[in-house]
RNA sequence: GUCCCUGUAGCUCAAUCGGACAGAGCAACUGCCUUCUAAGCAGUAGGUUCCGGGUUCGAGUCCCGGCGGGGACGCCA
């Protein structure tokens, strides 16, 4: 990538520069290049100078010259320049941009690919609802986030593996057994109470209604507790399934499903509590057992295991970490969880440090809230109160790729409005769709030249010249660089930002240059920048998990 | 009360570990389709970056203090 190229030479200047004695011999900072905003100012830049100037006791603009002299040619930069107060800048050689095209229709649909992780194991958990009834609108957006940093992590080198972890055991889904055995009774006309602690919601209902047209004879007659068991396997199954297809609508899929029951099956379970107590990091208070958390860094103990020797779900997340990271040795995790599991982030990572595992290979994004409103009237989305909008309904309204745009503009850290109505309304100019038409575009271009028997192979690239065009390829090989800072910074976000300022350069370039003409030469190569930005925006697009339309 | 996230154009959001003039998309206004897709392009207008201090060459970004919004503080998950 010419940007790390070109820190790389920046650095070796610097310590030359110190070796000449031109510049003191301090410990160097990062040298950090970054694209700067206005294209006056080149295509990269460096503010290093400015940063040094402190350390240094110099002034930055003579740092920057002193610099500047010393930086080895390379041959993608045609100039170097430094700009006051203090700034290196660096302008790209017009010929080798074009060759670049070449080097990306070489790439295909690699292109944009990194080496960040070098083959190492990543496994990325996100979803993982409890299996208690539909998914909601804030779930997709841990849905959408998770499979697109999959995405991104695997183009980055990275061997990734997308989990959902099935909350099978517990409280929570013994209460949604209850309320399910208890519609059923209520499906075949008996009296019986939704409990407490119970769900309300009305997909209860309608699932009741379906196991008991199917099973209603057999299970009326088990007792109770055979019948509640009965009835919420084949419910679990149910809800798992109806999970993983709405998932699928939006794309995303899972490579494991892993069951937390079978934690306890498998007696790992208890084998990684053994450790907990063999490490010195259990203690009992009022009959039950306490993780000491305060001692690693968490503000409060936690309970393992209830009075009435119930494991908590947390007890259950403590040998679920053991098995990520030792038992699969996954050499980083990453969990996607909602801003409600926020307060669990330092005891996940006390847990760690109790197991000897270092913290740091455990990554943990919050995701914040998503308010549902259709209109100006927000939407209760509690699947306990009952009366929610899903995943589904929304996917179906508003489409998969819009969706996963929108959801995937937003910074993790923000929180969010999803209005139904405003996204259905405008959905005929939505962003969205701007990239997509870009995409069409380029297919309807390239339609018209295979009718035409137009031979691109001959195109000869150096013909690119105007500033329509190599302004499309200045962004195009932007790609790299913002597929590795969303790698490196778990940030997909800006994933979209980019498919927009490329497609708007494409959209600029549409209008300036004409592709196909009498002028056979510039028709071709045209035709080839054409396909290389192809390439590009599908890429793009097919890293956010959205679809590349050829025509629309 | 303590902790976490957040406050940027009328609306929804960006702003590359502190960088150059705070940017897009909708919405508004003005133009542009006999030529590869007008779901497009060009232009206009729109800002005390919640408020007040501080740090420094430089602050939307960092620190302190307020105010507003959301979340978490459970032998629920």
């Amino acid at each position: 990538m010419v940007k790390g190229k070109i820190a790389g030479a920046l650095r070796e200047a610097v310590i030359e520069a110190q070796r000449q004695e031109l510049l003191p011999s301090v410990a160097l900072p990062d040298i950090v290049v970054e694209r700067p905003q206005s294209t006056a100012h080149g295509d990269y830049a460096c503010s290093s100078p400015l940063k040094l100037a402190r350390i240094m006791g110099l002034n930055p603009l003579q740092i920057a010259e002193r610099v500047a002299h010393l930086i080895a040619p390379l041959p993608e930069v045609e100039k170097v320049e430094v700009a006051r107060p203090g700034f290196i800048n660096f302008t790209l050689r017009r010929d080798w941009l074009a060759r670049e095209v070449e080097a990306i229709r070489h790439a295909g649909r690699d292109y944009g690919g990194v080496d960040l992780g070098r083959g190492r194991r990543v496994q990325l958990e996100f979803v993982s609802v409890n299996p208690t009834g539909p998914l909601h609108v804030g779930h997709g957006r841990g849905a959408i986030l998770g499979d697109t940093l999959a995405n991104v992590l695997a183009a980055s080198g990275y061997s990734v593996e997308r989990e959902y972890y099935v909350n099978d055991a517990g409280g929570q889904i013994d209460a949604f057994y209850r309320s399910l055995y208890a519609r059923c009774q209520q499906e075949a006309g008996r009296q019986e109470e939704i409990p407490q602690d119970g769900y309300r919601g009305d997909y209860v209902v309608e699932l009741a209604r379906q196991i008991m047209a199917e099973k209603g004879d057999a299970l009326l007659v088990m007792p109770r507790e055979e019948a509640v068991a009965e009835i919420g396997r084949i419910g679990l199954l149910r809800v798992m399934e109806s999970i993983r297809a709405d998932l699928e609508l939006l794309g995303v899929n899972f490579d494991v499903w892993f069951s937390e029951k079978s934690l306890y099956d498998t007696g790992q379970y208890q084998q990684t509590m053994s450790l907990l107590r063999a490490g010195g990091h259990m203690g009992e208070k009022e009959g039950a057992v306490w993780f000491a958390s305060s001692e690693l860094g968490d503000d409060k103990d936690n309970v393992l295991v209830r009075s009435n020797g119930v494991p908590t779900y947390f007890a259950s997340d403590v040998a679920y970490h053991y098995n990520k990271f030792v038992a699969r040795q996954f050499d980083t995790v990453i969990n996607i969880w909602g801003a409600d599991h926020q307060g669990h982030v330092p005891r996940m990572k006390a847990v760690l440090r109790a197991l000897d595992i270092d913290p740091a290979r455990l990554q943990i994004i919050i995701t914040q809230m998503v308010t549902l409103r259709r209109g100006g009237v927000e939407l209760r989305i509690s699947k306990r109160s009952g009366e929610l909008v899903t995943l589904r309904e929304v996917v179906d309204e508003v489409g998969a790729d819009a969706c996963r745009f929108v959801f995937l503009s937003r910074s993790t850290d923000s929180q969010m409005d999803f209005d139904l109505e405003l996204a259905k309304k405008e959905s005929a100019e939505n962003p969205v769709y701007y990239v997509q038409y870009a995409h069409a575009r380029i297919a309807s271009i390239l339609r018209m030249a295979a009718e035409r028997n137009i031979d691109i192979s001959r195109g000869d690239v150096s013909l690119l010249v105007t500033e329509p065009e190599l302004g499309l390829i200045r962004r195009m090989i932007e790609l790299p660089e913002v597929v590795e800072i969303v790698a490196a910074n778990l940030e997909p976000h800006h994933l979209p930002h980019y498919a927009l300022e490329l497609a708007t350069a494409f959209h600029g370039f549409y209008r300036d240059c004409r592709v196909i003409s009498e002028d056979e030469a510039l028709t071709a190569a045209r035709l080839k920048l054409v396909d290389a930005a192809r390439i590009v925006l599908a890429r793009t697009l097919s890293l956010m998990g959205m679809t590349a339309p050829e025509r629309m």
